[in-house]
DNA sequence: TGCCAGGCCCTCTTTAGGGCCTT
């Protein structure tokens, strides 16, 4: 059976959680997701979750996200089904992507929702090809790259456009560098996953011969 | 009892250890 996948959208996600395991008891409170068609962001998916239990203080600091705030937040059946339907069989876009991949595929498998498009990585992808950047998390590489930054951090909505602004800014990179009309989600998803010793040979050749 | 993520990557590696990145 073929995959409906569309060649030239993606979804970009982001997950503000309690922690960092789902399989400690960690889950997710709020999600954001930016589609990108075209290399345009279009549109836009922000809605808190109510745990239903109350955060911590250092979660509550960290993202500015309190518990006065989730009180009143819909419950995480409604908004992951609602977000299911965002993501439809689009491929998908996280910054440190196994994190959001992991909390997704937990919240979906307790609710019996799927999705069917794969992950790339904007951090993998621009520790390839901004390797002189001090460090590659999502602040550090969009001072490093003069993308512009939305006001918050730490906001799931934020950061997904955040991410989807490096994304949009790498394909386009790569394009003007080598001379390539339209790359697509899986040669980016090839170079998250080759290493660092491969990646000039990566971009020389594959990139290059491929631009037909 | 005490501790507790996990996937990826790099190198002083591969019979391992530790840093990065996400909340």
């Amino acid at each position: 059976m073929t995959k409906n996948i569309s060649a030239k959208s993606v979804v970009v996600i982001d997950f503000e959680t309690t922690g960092l395991s789902p399989k400690l008891g960690d889950r997710v409170i709020e999600v954001g997701a930016v589609i990108i068609e075209n290399n345009v962001i279009k549109n836009r998916f922000e809605s808190l979750i109510n745990p239903g239990f109350k955060i911590s203080q250092f979660i509550q600091g960290f993202t500015g996200i309190t518990n006065i705030m989730l009180k009143t937040a819909p419950n995480k059946e409604r908004v992951m089904k609602d977000f299911s339907k965002f993501l439809k069989n689009n491929n998908i876009v996280a910054h440190n992507a196994s994190f959001d991949k992991r909390f997704l595929d937990a919240e979906f498998k307790k609710l019996g929702l799927s999705y069917t498009g794969e992950f790339a990585c904007t951090m993998l992808a621009a520790r390839r090809l901004y390797p002189f950047s001090i460090n590659h998390k999502l602040e550090t590489i969009l001072d490093y790259l003069k993308i512009k930054k939305t006001k918050q951090f730490h906001r799931a909505l934020a950061d997904a456009e955040m991410a989807a602004r490096l994304w949009i800014h790498m394909i386009k990179d790569v394009e003007k560098k080598h001379n390539y009309r339209e790359i697509s989600f899986h040669l980016m998803q090839k170079l998250c996953k080759i290493n660092k010793r491969e990646t000039h040979n990566f971009l020389r050749k594959h990139f290059e011969c491929c631009n037909d």
